[in-house]
DNA sequence: AATAGGTTTAGAATGATTCTAATCTAAATC
DNA sequence: GATTTAGATTAGAATCATTCTAAACCTATT
């Protein structure tokens, strides 16, 4: 079972998404925000760079990583790490839920997060730990 | 809570402990496992040149990969990537367990396994994904 | 002790990401 | 609307993590 995306897809709905993370609007930025925020397929920096490209030629793949980071400092976007595969990967989906990595093909889905619940025992973690982010990675082959 | 590791300490063990994966022991392979085995702190492959080089001032960096590596192969070893901190660290606790990431210290700590309870909804995933590992990464502060 | 197979090594090469310093752009001021 | 200014973009150099290469080294076997 997938989940779905935002499609923040017109001008105007993506400038007022940056502007309200408190990021000024331009067209590389643009260009990056319209791809990342539309695909589900965790791309890696140099995979947005050849995709921006085709609609904004020049980007430069310093432009790309300042605005990926900074989208994530922002907390437009997260970042995904897998063991075994090199690289930093983007994911547009910034609500909770989980990952499959489909260890044949490599590649990372998004689950609805009804498909797994996590029940921490608070007794049990104690009082001093403060949880911000729980992060679920299901590892295994689609058949 | 945290969980406890093997302590694998000399080194007939650990000589066992290769051959029975099936690696063949070597002076370098044995100080690296004895350190690797022996250590909660998920160190880098640079952080355990460092430790592995007090008492084998001659390995070298090429040398502590490989063995990581093949140790990660041979199921000896897990890699951990934290987004947000570069490289990757290794985990000698093949056990199932959880980890904390202590978000002002980037520490990783492991948990032990009951202080959550994750209970997959297979009706829901669909027959067609096989599980053959769970990553829970719980991420916050440590008060 | 000669051989063969795997192991280690230093350093080069690669890949991912960040840095630098110059140029460009857009917002703010006159 | 021209000028200033702060911030954004760029190409390429620099850095960091990791892998590759090819020679030298061990260790088990003949």
């Amino acid at each position: 079972m997938k989940s779905e995306h935002q499609n923040t897809s017109t001008p105007k709905e993506l400038k007022q998404r940056l502007s309200a993370a408190g990021i000024q609007a331009s067209a590389p930025r643009m260009a990056i925000a319209q791809y990342v925020w539309n695909t589900c397929s965790h791309p890696t920096a140099e995979e947005v760079k050849t995709e921006v490209e085709k609609t904004f030629p020049t980007v430069s793949l310093a432009t790309v990583y300042n605005t990926l980071n900074l989208f994530v400092e922002k907390g437009l976007l997260k970042e995904v790490k897998e063991p075994g595969s090199p690289g930093t990967r983007y994911d547009c989906n910034t609500k909770p839920h989980f990952h499959f990595v489909d260890e044949s093909s490599g590649e990372i889905m998004d689950l609805d997060p009804r498909v797994l619940r996590v029940v921490p025992d608070m007794s049990l973690l104690g009082k001093n730990f403060q949880i911000t982010d729980i992060e679920v990675t299901l590892r295994g082959r689609k058949i």
